[in-house]
RNA sequence: GGCGGGUUGCCCGAGUGGCCAAUGGGAGCGGACUGUAAAUCCGUCGGCUUAGCCUACGAAGGUUCGAAUCCUUCACCCGCCA
């Protein structure tokens, strides 16, 4: 027999809040059980603080039960309310987009174990099925009067806003209710009783459990994740101030890698059992390992190699090692062959360059490691700036015919660790 | 509808006629030190054809030799009253 699955995600600290857990944990026993998760499309793509959603649903997977995956169509027009302040509404068309988009790129953490394994596959949805039918008169008497306010604005997240400068809109206060009444409609159509959820969508869920209560008798379940942060306070998922996505077309699998392998040790140790699948004797060696000598990187290289390959899958994994290897081992530039220098720059960023070679000032601001050429001599004068591996003095420099390496390229960095390659089309004799 | 308060750079927040591209803090970025880590220290932090110029202090007008700073109108936010 399994582990119990709720003992597994404690285990991986993947529940902080929990509607009745003995009763949930008989319910799972008693067969499979349907559930679901969330996302609202508040941009092309999700980015990886979502993961840990995945890793909720694949555990649930994993023990036989059968995964919902809603896209918020309609929950994404609207807006969950944020503490800070109002959203900035996006117009359909781009909702509608971005819900595609997601859906496309959600498909293999499910799919794939579904595929490879027999596990029951996923039910996609999106809730501006049953949501773009409500007529104003079906929300408020049939989805409002369920709602008491008193209750609505208790929620934190409502609470925080009426606290502040800031306010908040009808539309953002009403969001609950769309929630709420997903629950209810997945439970309704497919049977659904546990939903799981980011905690800061608590009072979201919860509000979906009461509803479902109040209007069909039946007490559903819920599960909530912990707010996952740096070990300084920050989110997760930013790097240089720029978030880490999941779709390829937005955060390169090279780029994917390194945020993995670039965590400072404190995150790694206490993020490994989070988003590592592996078997928890295996997770406690790496945090050993990754104590004992820091600067094996253990824990860092763990996460970096495993959610790379569950995310890009095994070719994309393989040249965002290759790469990385490439651009920070010991290697001379010149040594590496064209073709390993090819891949390794196109993983890591290339721009093609036509006509004749621009300062290196210039050269910085076209392979996108500054905005402006501003910045660019800025970052030269501040010794920040180098070309094929040296330091560049001069902003206004235009590399030399010898500079260009096989295959024609330039290696531009800035800083340790940010490289970004400039090809040349044509033969590189001229 | 009335009265009062507010809107400054990525964020917070000073500035109430010239010395303001705008104090300070945070974030970010770079350097040193390291392990492609953290912490620490130092530097930097609107743009450009960079000893100069341009654009900027909610928006639009106006006063002035000169405005983020004064006046008018508009928009939005907050509070109190109706």
């Amino acid at each position: 027999m399994t582990p119990d699955v709720i003992d597994e995600l404690h285990r991986r600290g993947l529940i902080a809040l929990s509607t009745d857990e003995e009763a949930l944990r008989a319910h799972l026993a008693e067969g499979p059980v349907t559930y679901y998760c969330g996302f609202d499309p508040t941009a092309p793509s999700l980015h990886v603080g979502h993961l840990i959603q995945f890793m909720v649903l694949r555990e649930l997977q994993r023990a036989g039960h059968q995964p919902i995956v809603l896209v918020g169509g309609a929950t994404g027009l609207i807006g969950d309310p944020r503490e800070s302040a109002e959203r900035q509404l996006n117009d359909r068309d781009t909702v509608a987009g971005w819900v595609d988009r997601i859906r496309r790129r959600v498909a293999p953490f499910l799919d794939l174990p579904a595929a490879e394994r027999g596990l029951p596959a996923p039910i996609y949805v999106d809730n501006l099925d049953w949501t773009q039918p409500l007529s104003a008169i079906d929300f408020l008497r049939d989805l409002g009067k369920h709602f008491r306010v008193n209750r609505m604005l208790a929620k934190e997240a409502v609470s925080v806003r009426l606290n502040s400068d800031a306010g908040i809109s009808y539309t953002e206060f009403s969001y609950q209710i769309l929630q709420a009444n997903d629950y209810r409609e997945l439970f309704t159509r497919h049977s659904c009783t546990l939903q799981s959820g980011g905690s800061d969508q608590w009072g979201n869920i919860t509000a979906g459990v009461d509803l479902v209560r109040r209007t069909n008798g039946t007490s559903v379940h819920a599960l909530a994740t912990p707010l996952i942060t740096t070990a300084d306070g920050k989110k997760i998922g930013k790097t240089e101030g720029v978030s880490v996505w999941l779709d390829p077309e937005l955060t390169s699998s090279y780029a994917f890698f390194q945020y993995w392998l670039n965590l400072d040790d404190i995150d790694a140790r206490t993020w490994l059992p989070l988003f590592s699948e592996r078997p928890a004797e295996e997770v406690a060696a790496l945090i050993a390992e990754s104590e004992e000598r820091p600067a094996s990187r253990a824990a860092q290289r763990a996460l970096a190699e495993e959610l790379t390959l569950l995310v890009h899958g095994p070719e994309e994994l393989a040249q965002a090692e290759a790469a990385g290897r490439a651009l920070f081992g010991r290697a001379e530039l010149a040594d590496l062959g064209a073709g390993t220098l090819d891949a390794a720059l196109r993983e890591a960023g290339a721009q093609e360059l036509t006509g004749p070679t621009p300062s290196v000032a210039q050269l910085l601001q076209l392979s996108g490691l500054v905005s402006s050429l501003s910045e660019a001599r800025r970052t030269v004068k501040e010794g920040g700036a180098y070309l094929n591996n040296e330091r560049v003095t001069d902003a206004e420099a235009v590399p030399a015919e010898s500079d260009w390496l096989p295959g024609g390229w330039l290696v531009l960095r800035r800083g340790r660790r940010t490289v970004a390659g400039v090809h040349r089309l044509g033969p590189t004799a001229g």
